[in-house]
DNA sequence: GTGCGTGCAAAATATTTGCAACGTC
DNA sequence: GACGTTGCAAATATTTTGCACGCAC
């Protein structure tokens, strides 16, 4: 089976914040480990009723909190209402390029822009937990199609 | 009253989209306007209600659907759930963090935190139009009550 | 007058909760 | 055996839509 380690690391997680770990949960988990990266909590839902018919609605979105506070899953904004997640498990954080024009997503990470965003916290007193960048506009593709010469 | 030229603004930026201007319309944005940064619909909908009861929760959805689309107001996602709104007339860009414990929202502006998204961006070809960007965590209050020593 | 915008209520979505049964520890 | 979890369905919350009427242009 796929993403064992990362599955028995969640497990672990979970397990010492007192969680118990169940059978729906290790489906969930692994079903989100195995789903392209931005998903709805419906997708999820759909997604592992493949596997088990049975499983609930409400054990997805209890089960989404639960990781998203553990900080396995976390959520994303896409700016057109639908809320989506991303699980963070053995994927370091990275954040997101948007093009508005064809919906592609790039990620990208700059460790100096953290920096400088912890550096802003401080100034404030401010203490990150996490945090959502999101940049939106033309990728280079589009950007050349459509803005390259002048428009 | 309050807000005139931001509010011909809007309304010259909408007649220019086609949209008709009616008294509705101006009562949502004046009010948008006059309100504290961080609105949800329904927020927005019983300020408007003091002005004009009849006022629709339909109408305020509509409107903020096409100020958002024109750029005169901004979604924002706050990570709980709720989906709020700030106007974007007349005051400058930021950025904002959000506290996970008491609610709070704080605004702040890094010009290098920009430059270095812009930095980014250019490195992949990316066209940025516009970004968001959330921390989330502690404020300095609830950092102090709850994690200030240890933890 | 034409057609977009509005109000109302109902519909469609999205998410949460009460409760009895169940499975993990 | 105790108690966190689950499934189900109903309750909430949130946003959208159909339709007749009214108002901006």
């Amino acid at each position: 089976m796929k993403h064992e380690p990362e599955l028995h690391a969640v497990e672990a997680g979970l397990r010492q914040r007192g969680c118990r770990w169940t059978t729906q949960r290790a489906l969930i988990v692994r079903t989100a480990l195995g789903t392209h990266d931005h998903f709805t909590a419906e997708d999820l839902l759909l997604r592992c009723r493949k596997a088990d018919p049975q499983v609930s609605r409400a054990t997805v979105y209890r089960t989404l909190q639960v990781l998203e506070q553990a900080g396995y899953v976390e959520g994303l904004e896409t700016g057109d209402g639908g809320r989506r997640f991303e699980h963070t498990i053995g994927h370091s954080h990275h954040d997101h390029m948007v093009c508005e024009q064809c919906g592609a997503i790039e990620e990208f990470h700059d460790p100096e822009l953290e920096r400088r965003q912890e550096l802003a916290a401080a100034k404030v007193g401010f203490r990150i937990t996490r945090h959502s960048l999101r940049l939106y506009g033309l990728c280079a593709g589009c950007a050349k199609r459509r803005g390259g010469g002048g428009r």
